[in-house]
DNA sequence: TTAAGACCTGAAGT
DNA sequence: AACTTCAGGTCTT
């Protein structure tokens, strides 16, 4: 079986991995001692997904879609490294999907210091956003409004268990998220039995949109941020705040900050000068707050190139400090 | 272009 | 115990 172990004294910045797949930025991995978001793991937990499941376009975009087979990958945190297993190679897999060359000291180290983003960086030291598949992240973040974490998590579980390919690994059988053909055979009244309540036609309608080819997540990559927000808004139950989650969380755009009850609540209490009326203006402004001063990089003054990153530190502070205490 | 209401559901709070 | 509120919003009118 492939193995491998990453020593964390070579990430920059290290990593919390609790905080990584907790945190509510990725749907697409189970703890396997089955108590994910109820308390924080008291060892050492493994946690577990299927990867390459995907449909994938092919690279010269020609000749439509290309499903890849599925495959079990596990990895956990240890005091010296992160290690992983799985059904094949994954060595290049797990640094991406946790992003493990981010340079966090760097990314942080000219980050506004007010008191909000330096208690929610002391907070998570070693939290890092996810580069997660698109077609998934797009259906999670549709099936999030509304939703607590946990529901979430469950909802996208239960989708991989009725309609994703199963894999077998270690004595125990997997589920990959669904490709968008086999999303798009789903009814909606299916969907609503299995409690996606009203998101389920929003989900049947985006997974056919994808399945068809009339549109795919992967479509926005490359445009300038904000067109490539409205890009997504084309899919059914996608408004602004549900593509930045896309954006940030599966394209790379590290500078999307969504804008969710979470850091609307910031905005109130510690950027009140940040709140325009209306989420174009207001995502440009908390956009700046979050952002780096530089000398007169940008027309803001400040290269926001990372507000995402400050972002995710933030909402999970907010949303978990309590209990925490 | 902007602004209320409706919308599934179940856990958490009175 | 019944009732209200709320949860990483979006769509419709």
């Amino acid at each position: 079986m492939p193995t491998g172990s990453i020593p964390i004294d070579t990430l920059p910045g290290g990593i919390d991995l609790y905080a990584t797949l907790e945190s509510g930025q990725s749907y697409l991995w189970r703890r396997e001692d089955g108590r994910m978001y109820e308390d924080a793991p008291d060892g050492q937990p493994w946690y577990c997904t299927v990867i390459g499941g995907e449909t994938l376009r092919d690279s010269d975009g020609t000749s439509g879609q290309r499903p890849r087979d599925a495959e079990a990958l596990r990895v956990r945190q240890t005091d010296e490294a992160i290690e992983w297993e799985s059904t094949t190679d994954a060595e290049t897999a797990v640094r991406t999907l946790l992003r493990l060359d981010d340079d966090l000291p760097e990314i942080f180290e000219s980050a506004p210091d007010d008191d909000l983003v330096e208690a929610s960086y002391d907070y998570a030291r070693g939290l890092r956003l996810v580069d997660d598949p698109p077609f998934p992240t797009l259906i999670a973040f549709i099936c999030s409004q509304q939703m607590r974490v946990a529901r979430i998590h469950s909802m996208v579980s239960t989708l991989a268990r009725e309609y994703g390919d199963a894999v077998e690994f270690r004595d125990r059988t997997y589920h990959a998220f669904p490709t968008p053909d086999q999303l798009a055979a789903a009814t909606e009244s299916e969907l609503r039995e299995l409690g996606l309540g009203y998101r389920a036609p929003y989900v049947v309608r985006t997974a056919e949109m994808v399945a068809s080819g009339e549109a795919h997540p992967r479509d926005a990559a490359g445009l300038p941020y904000e067109d490539a927000r409205e890009e997504l808004t084309r899919f059914v139950g996608v408004g602004d705040k549900v593509a930045d989650c896309i954006l940030l969380f599966s394209l790379g755009y590290l500078e999307a900050v969504p804008l969710d009850t979470w850091i609307k609540t910031a905005v109130e209490e510690y950027y009140p000068e940040c709140d325009r009326g209306n989420y174009r203006e207001t995502s440009r402004a908390i956009r700046s707050a979050f952002g780096v001063e530089t000398d007169g990089a940008s027309d803001t003054g400040r290269d926001d190139a990372y507000a995402g990153y400050v972002q995710t530190y933030v909402f999970h502070y907010l949303r978990t400090r309590d209990a925490a205490e």
